[in-house]
DNA sequence: AAGATGATTGGCACTACACAAATGATTGTT
DNA sequence: AACAATCATTTGTGTAGTGCCAATCATCTT
C-alpha cells in the first residue's frame, strides 16, 4: 500500500475549500448573529473544547491569529461568559483559557442551530459523504489541536525560538 | 444499508471548514503572490475553468460576490489576461466570461505551486484520504457551477437558458 | 418612447486582520 | 536586588475583502 502512483491532475483542493468555506461562512453568520455569535467565535469556542484547557499563547498560535486579536477575541467571549480566564499556577504571566459550562452550552446550541446552514450548503452529499467529510477535516485539523507550533518551511519564521 | 443510526453529536463541519480554509488561505497568500494571484483569483479562475463560459451575473451568483466586486475581480484578471470578457450574442447587455489559455496555463501553474501548501496543510491525511477530500467538496460544490441561482428561499429564474 | 436590465465606476462603511508601541505583572538571570 | 525577557493588555495605524448605494451608458423589452 505504499506504492502511491501519483494522482496529480487538477487536484488542489485550496480553492474548492476556499470556496465552501466562504458559502458556509455566509449561511453561518446570520444563523449564528441571534446567538450572539460570529464565526470566529465558533472557531474559538470548538477549539477550546477539544483542548482542556490552553494558554492563551497556545490559542494563538492554533488560530494563527494575532495576539492582540485573541486578547479581543476573548474579551469577547469572556464578556459572554462562555470562557474563564485564569492565571496559570506555574507562570503567573500566563492565561490559562477554559471554556464554561455556559460556554459548553452555547457552543452545542450553535452546534444545533448549524444543522440547518449545512444541510443547506451540503445539500449535495449524502449523510455518509458528510460524516466522512466532518471526519475528514477533524483528522486534518487534529494534530493542529495538539501541538499547534508545528511549523515547516513554507512557515513564517517569527515566533520559531520557544 | 439505510439504517443510518443518526450520530448527531458534535458533528458539525463549519467550523473546522472554517478554521482548515483559513490555515489553507494563510498558506495559498504567499504561495500564490509570486505568481500575481490572490485566492481569490484562483477560486474564480477554478469556477471559470468547470464552466466553459458564464455571463458574469452568473460568476457573481456562483461566487456569492457583489456584482461590483466581480468587476473589479474581472477587470484584474483581465489585467494579465487570464480571463476575457466579450458580449452576449443574444443579449449583447450581457458579457460572456471565458478563461484563456493563459489564464488556463496560469492556473495549472498555481496549482503546481500549491501542492507544497496543500502536502503541508493537510498533512495529517493520506493521499487517499486527499483524494476523498477533493472528492467530496468537489462534489458539495458541483452544483453551484451548474446553476448557481438555485437560492432556497428567493430563487431567481433568470440566466437559465443557455 | 419609456422603463427595465447588465456592466461599470466611484464612494462610503464596516469587519477582520496584522503590526507596532507602550504598560504592568511576573519570571528568570546575573 | 537589579535587569532583561516574557505574557497579556490596550491603543493606534494600515490594509484587504466586501457590501451597498448612486450615477452612467448600452441594450433589451414593452
Amino acid at each position: 500500500m505504499s506504492e502511491l502512483p501519483v494522482v496529480q491532475p487538477p487536484y488542489r483542493s485550496a480553492a474548492l475549500l476556499d470556496y465552501l468555506a466562504r458559502r458556509m461562512r455566509l449561511r453561518t453568520e446570520s444563523a449564528l448573529a441571534p446567538l450572539g455569535l460570529r464565526p470566529r467565535h465558533l472557531v474559538a469556542l470548538t477549539m477550546l473544547r477539544d483542548t482542556d484547557s490552553i494558554a492563551q499563547q497556545g490559542l494563538a498560535e492554533m488560530l494563527q491569529l494575532d495576539g492582540t486579536n485573541v486578547v479581543g477575541l476573548l474579551n469577547e467571549l469572556e464578556a459572554q461568559q462562555l470562557v474563564t480566564r485564569r492565571r496559570s499556577p506555574e507562570d503567573r504571566r500566563r492565561h490559562i483559557v477554559e471554556l464554561t459550562q455556559a460556554g459548553r452550552e452555547k457552543l452545542a446550541q450553535a452546534e444545533f442551530v448549524l444543522a440547518a446552514v449545512e444541510d443547506y450548503v451540503l445539500a449535495d452529499l449524502s449523510l455518509e459523504q458528510r460524516g466522512a467529510l466532518f471526519e475528514l477535516l477533524r483528522q486534518a485539523t487534529a494534530s493542529q489541536f495538539l501541538h499547534p507550533t508545528v511549523e515547516c518551511d513554507a512557515a513564517r519564521t517569527d515566533t520559531v525560538g520557544v
